[in-house]
DNA sequence: GCTACCTCTGACGTCAATGTCAGGTTTCTA
DNA sequence: TAGAAACCTGACATTGACGTCAGAGGTAGC
């Protein structure tokens, strides 16, 4: 397939997909004239390269690990490495339960204390079931 | 306390509070020379600050929903956007958790190849012909 | 009061991942 | 075989959360 429907199919934006490639993190057959071509894998490959940017790796940490993720092969410096990575995105994780935890508590309290009506401006015409102010306490810790 | 020493005791430079001063995320006192005076619940703030960035809010978002936190008092549309950035918070888990399982698919996958000193360093993302994303077992033995 | 450090306000720099624009070529569709 | 749509390569612009620097004033220990 070509660019744009690489782009279409993956939900990345074409200059983002070029920018992959100038990174070194997604290949291309090129035709005759020049337009990329891309094989199936590359949709999955795009979407890899998603994810770990949504794990917060830069591209110079994905060019490193890409390949062996791919291949399955990695040196014990490689692994020592995701290693690193590994445990970085295990502290992702419990930061945000950590901070689901207190977007359910401002919740909870809101729902439970909605009676205990402050004035406070509140929107027009959007009708949810007692739609008067809600009291939240959610502290600091 | 000044702004070094919250600076010390959050692990935020005091560049960043200053920034967070202008975005309009935390207030502070002023002494008669002007140098800004914080009590102890702007400790507690900034690391509130922080784990809201950490979950991927901007400033602005950010912003919106911190005096609901301070105050205690949320309207029925503050309550809508929370719910928001919990769903996000909830995907950006998901998609961590993923990851996680791709990283320990490759480690005890390429562990087992590890001793075929394989090198893993190319980088120009069009590896092999026929490449798979989730490592799978493609080593000898 | 000296000295060393801290803080102030601008204002410009940075960095990574993209956006955007220009000017030209290729491919698809009627 | 047009004309539209997609693609190409540069190259500069943008955005957010800061870093950094300059020049000036504040603060604290001796």
């Amino acid at each position: 397939m070509r660019i744009g429907e690489l782009a279409e199919r993956t939900g990345v934006s074409v200059r983002a997909l070029r920018y992959y490639e100038e990174q070194g993190l997604l290949g291309s057959e090129r035709t005759g004239s020049g337009q990329r071509q891309y094989g199936e894998p590359a949709v999955d490959r795009v979407r890899l390269i998603q994810q770990l940017y949504g794990a917060g790796m830069s591209s110079a940490s994905i060019l490193e690990l890409l390949p062996c993720v791919v291949t399955g092969i990695a040196t014990p410096e490689m692994l020592e490495r995701m290693r690193e990575h590994r445990a970085s995105v295990v502290r992702q994780i419990a930061e945000l339960q950590d901070t689901l935890l207190r977007f359910d508590a401002v919740m909870a309290n809101a729902v439970t204390s909605h009676d205990t009506g402050v004035s406070c401006h509140m929107a027009n015409g959007q009708d949810t079931p007692g739609d008067q102010i809600v009291a939240v306490s959610m502290t600091n810790r």
